[in-house]
DNA sequence: ATATGTACCGTGTATACTATTGGTACAAGG
DNA sequence: CCTTGTACCAATAGTATACACGGTACATAT
């Protein structure tokens, strides 16, 4: 698995590892059930701080990609291929496509579905 | 009809004017029908620009609280105290309550659903 | 000529928000 | 003592955008 991360790119350090890993996942260099980097092993071998490594891997391992064993590591997941295809921003932003025609046609401004959305991502946080 | 813009206050101008002109209709101080004064007329009246004043009438014509026939001017739309009491912005808001709602049942997380929201702005508009 | 609402171009400012990154500490286990 | 992953809190910098404002122009009708 040959990863590359490139500091100057405005890319987020954290989205380029798993775009990283899921290529390696796609392109066969790792398999099911290998074993990956510890998080502090990764973030030593890039000069990146832990916690952007931890959150890459909690988001691959929330869609599914690779598998946390506490203590014993992490390791890609048995259905790692197939589910590293699966979007799911994709799917969140079709959704929200289709709700914000609706209220376009409606006559609503831009503004206001703008404040409106601001709005019910704070209600759903408190 | 008595109005009274606060400059001072947080809230925008052309927000106080909306809230004031439907507390009018719903008082009684003004009936369906009645004129309105024009929007540069308003805007003299309260040291305001004239599209702020312009931005508060599209905004009450759009929820029929208001009628704009040209150059004839402005009046109270006949249906205006019903509609005056439907909030659009609640709608939009309970919508996307909804919505954000399932995508964080399914684990999308917070800043997700906010780039998800943005490509999807950005779509509709270009 | 004057008045109506509306549309287009623009400017600036202040604000609020958020993503990213970093540091520290914890429980569980070898 | 070492590792594993994870949770908490904090600071920074940058972006975005809402808001108000100005000017000009148009078709319409009195």
């Amino acid at each position: 698995m040959e990863i590359i991360i490139d500091i100057e790119d405005t890319e987020p350090l954290f989205s380029q590892l798993i775009k990283q890993i899921k290529q390696a996942v796609q392109n066969g260099s790792v398999s099911p059930g290998d074993a990956l980097p510890s998080i502090r092993q990764m973030a030593n071998d890039f000069g990146m701080n832990s916690k952007t490594v931890a959150k890459a891997y909690s988001l691959l391992e929330r869609d599914s990609v690779i598998q946390t064993r506490g203590y014993r590591g992490t390791f890609i997941h048995p259905d790692a291929r197939n589910n590293c295809t699966v979007d799911l921003n994709a799917w969140v932003l079709q959704e929200l496509r289709n709700k914000i025609e609706a209220f376009k046609k409606a006559g609503v401004t831009d503004s206001e579905i703008r404040i409106g959305f601001s709005s019910a991502m704070n209600a759903l946080n408190s």
